[in-house]
RNA sequence: GCAUGGGUGGCAGAGUAGCUAUGCAGCGGACUGCAAAUCCGCGGACCUGGGUGCAAAUCCCGGCCUGUGCUCCA
């Protein structure tokens, strides 16, 4: 089946027919880093990890570039007020991001341009701009100008020029800047006082918001490329603004070939955000989840929908997610792992799984199959046989690990049961000694010993089931 | 107002014409002194009004509700 993907230029799936057979290039908008990262950012950067996890995976070699927005007015007010130099409070958040990126199992992107390192071709485009006649430069900086390629417009909103004009009122004289229109925007931002600046032709300032993206998709992606994708709501302007810039100057239509956007994120029905204090970063989620876990929960919507986030929904992810996990482990410890393509179950369960990955990536399909294969796993760890168990393994190794990356290292998962070994033999007399107590306190209908047994046992961090075949115990 | 998505069982959330979604929660059962874990089973949904079809959650038209964007935003 061939790859679909929802392009929002186009409003509808295509197919993906790469420029290049057998590569495929994409730029995704990455994060302006005045602040730390925030499950928002994760849940982007998760979406577009299983996108080229997945495109890899059939066989298509991904150039994947994610760009850092390293100054803006952000950054510089808060550098302003901490007193500091602009490029340390962009420091400390990309370093951030890369840490926190790491622990959710975000692979790397093949680059990470930055705009404070792409200032010479930023420059360069602006006056390839004006060159064309599509910018001019003014008192307070340069813009582009809109009406000079009106037929560019809304080409992902939908929105004509026409309509906007008619919604904008007199609102023009009230820009009180140097544009011709209001709706023009800026690709250099002349500095003013105390600002950080470099210079240009045009006075020393800054680059505008989104000039810098098209620099970066054409150093890094070339004149054409595949895939452009970032959160919906960079959809107007960010986006629209790059349509303008990159095709005016290069001119190509389209410059990029589909545009993908993830869906935002609602805590209780509205979407995340500062000024509504429902706002939770990366480090506050997983205080109190694993990395792996919020992995999991910001993946159990497609991508394009937007997800919700609260405790039910986290609790949900976790309870799963360890069923997943001890499954696996006790699978992996027992029988290893083996080529599954034997077994017809697990041959159908990739079947759609990998339909579901080419329909859109959708993993919320995907994990349907995981879940499917994890109940089976278990059916197989109580009766069934090694080969059985290996391949089961095997299979979510590939799917729920390699794929969607919510399965941590196998040495990392060995390694923690032997860790949970030791420690049973550690207690294993002490533990022996009261379950012996214990028994006898229940074959003589001592239930108050016998639930006071299993409460010293607690405090030892130590629970009892009575399983069928007679009490089972593990560490808390 | 304009644009663009969406309205599916208690919750989350697939599915775009005919076949059990799935998970969590709930209920019943196995097991059990209780608990826990595991397993088995059960119930329960397709916003609304029309239309097309042998057949519609699924297609078409209207209505209502709602998210997002139209200013910085992943």
């Amino acid at each position: 089946m061939a790859q679909r993907l929802y392009d929002t230029r186009s409003r509808s799936k295509r197919t993906l027919e790469t420029l290049v057979d057998g590569e495929v290039g994409i730029y995704v908008c990455g994060i302006t880093p005045y602040s730390p990262s925030h499950i928002g950012h994760a849940r982007q950067a998760i979406a577009f990890d299983i996108i080229v996890r997945w495109l890899r995976k059939s066989g298509l070699k991904v150039n994947h570039i994610t760009n850092f927005t390293d100054i803006d007015d952000k950054i510089i007010s808060i550098a302003n007020e901490e007193n500091i130099d602009f490029l340390d409070v962009a420091n400390r958040n990309i370093d951030d991001y890369f840490e926190v990126m790491d622990l959710l199992n975000v692979i790397p992107a093949d680059a990470y341009p930055r705009v404070t390192e792409t200032i010479p071709g930023i420059i360069d485009m602006i006056k390839n701009l004006i060159d064309k006649g599509h910018a001019y430069s003014s008192s307070d900086g340069v813009y582009f100008e809109i009406d000079t390629a009106p037929e560019k417009y809304g080409q992902l909103t939908g929105q004509t020029l026409e309509m906007v004009r008619e919604g904008a009122g007199g609102r023009v004289s009230e820009t009180g800047s140097g544009k011709k229109n209001h709706r023009d925007f800026a690709l250099w931002k002349i500095a003013k006082p105390g600002e950080p600046y470099w210079p240009s032709p045009w006075g020393n300032g800054r680059p505008g918001w989104h000039i810098e993206c098209s620099v970066m998709s054409l150093q890094h992606l070339g004149e054409k490329f595949d895939i452009h994708g970032g959160g919906s709501d960079l959809i107007f302007p960010h986006h629209e603004a790059e349509i303008f810039q990159s095709e005016c100057c290069l001119k190509h239509d389209p410059v990029v070939q589909y545009w993908m956007h993830n869906g935002m994120i609602n805590v209780d029905g509205e979407k995340m955000s500062k000024s509504l204090g429902n706002f939770w970063t990366i480090r506050d989620a997983i205080s109190k989840i694993e990395p792996l876990e919020l992995r999991y929960s910001l993946i159990n919507a497609p991508y394009r929908q937007p997800v919700e986030f609260n405790d039910t929904i986290l609790q949900d992810s976790s309870s799963h997610y360890h069923k997943l996990l001890s499954a696996y482990g006790e699978g992996l410890s027992k029988s290893g792992k083996s080529d599954w393509n034997d077994l017809d179950f697990l041959q159908t369960a990739e079947l759609n799984f990998s339909n579901g990955m080419d329909d859109d990536f959708n993993t919320r399909v995907a994990i349907v199959e995981i879940q499917s294969v994890v109940k089976y796993l278990r059916e197989k760890l109580d009766s069934g046989s090694d080969k059985e168990i290996s391949s089961a393994v095997s299979w979510l190794s590939e799917f729920a690990g390699n794929v969607l990356g919510i399965l941590p290292e196998d040495e990392e998962i060995l390694a923690n049961i032997e860790r949970i070994e030791g420690e049973r033999m550690r207690l294993q007399d002490q533990v022996i000694d009261l379950l012996s107590q214990r028994k006898i306190a229940r074959q003589n209908k001592d239930w108050g010993r016998a639930d006071l047994i299993r409460n010293q046992l607690n405090e030892i961090g130590v629970i009892v089931e009575d399983s069928p075949k007679g009490p089972v115990w593990k560490l808390k």
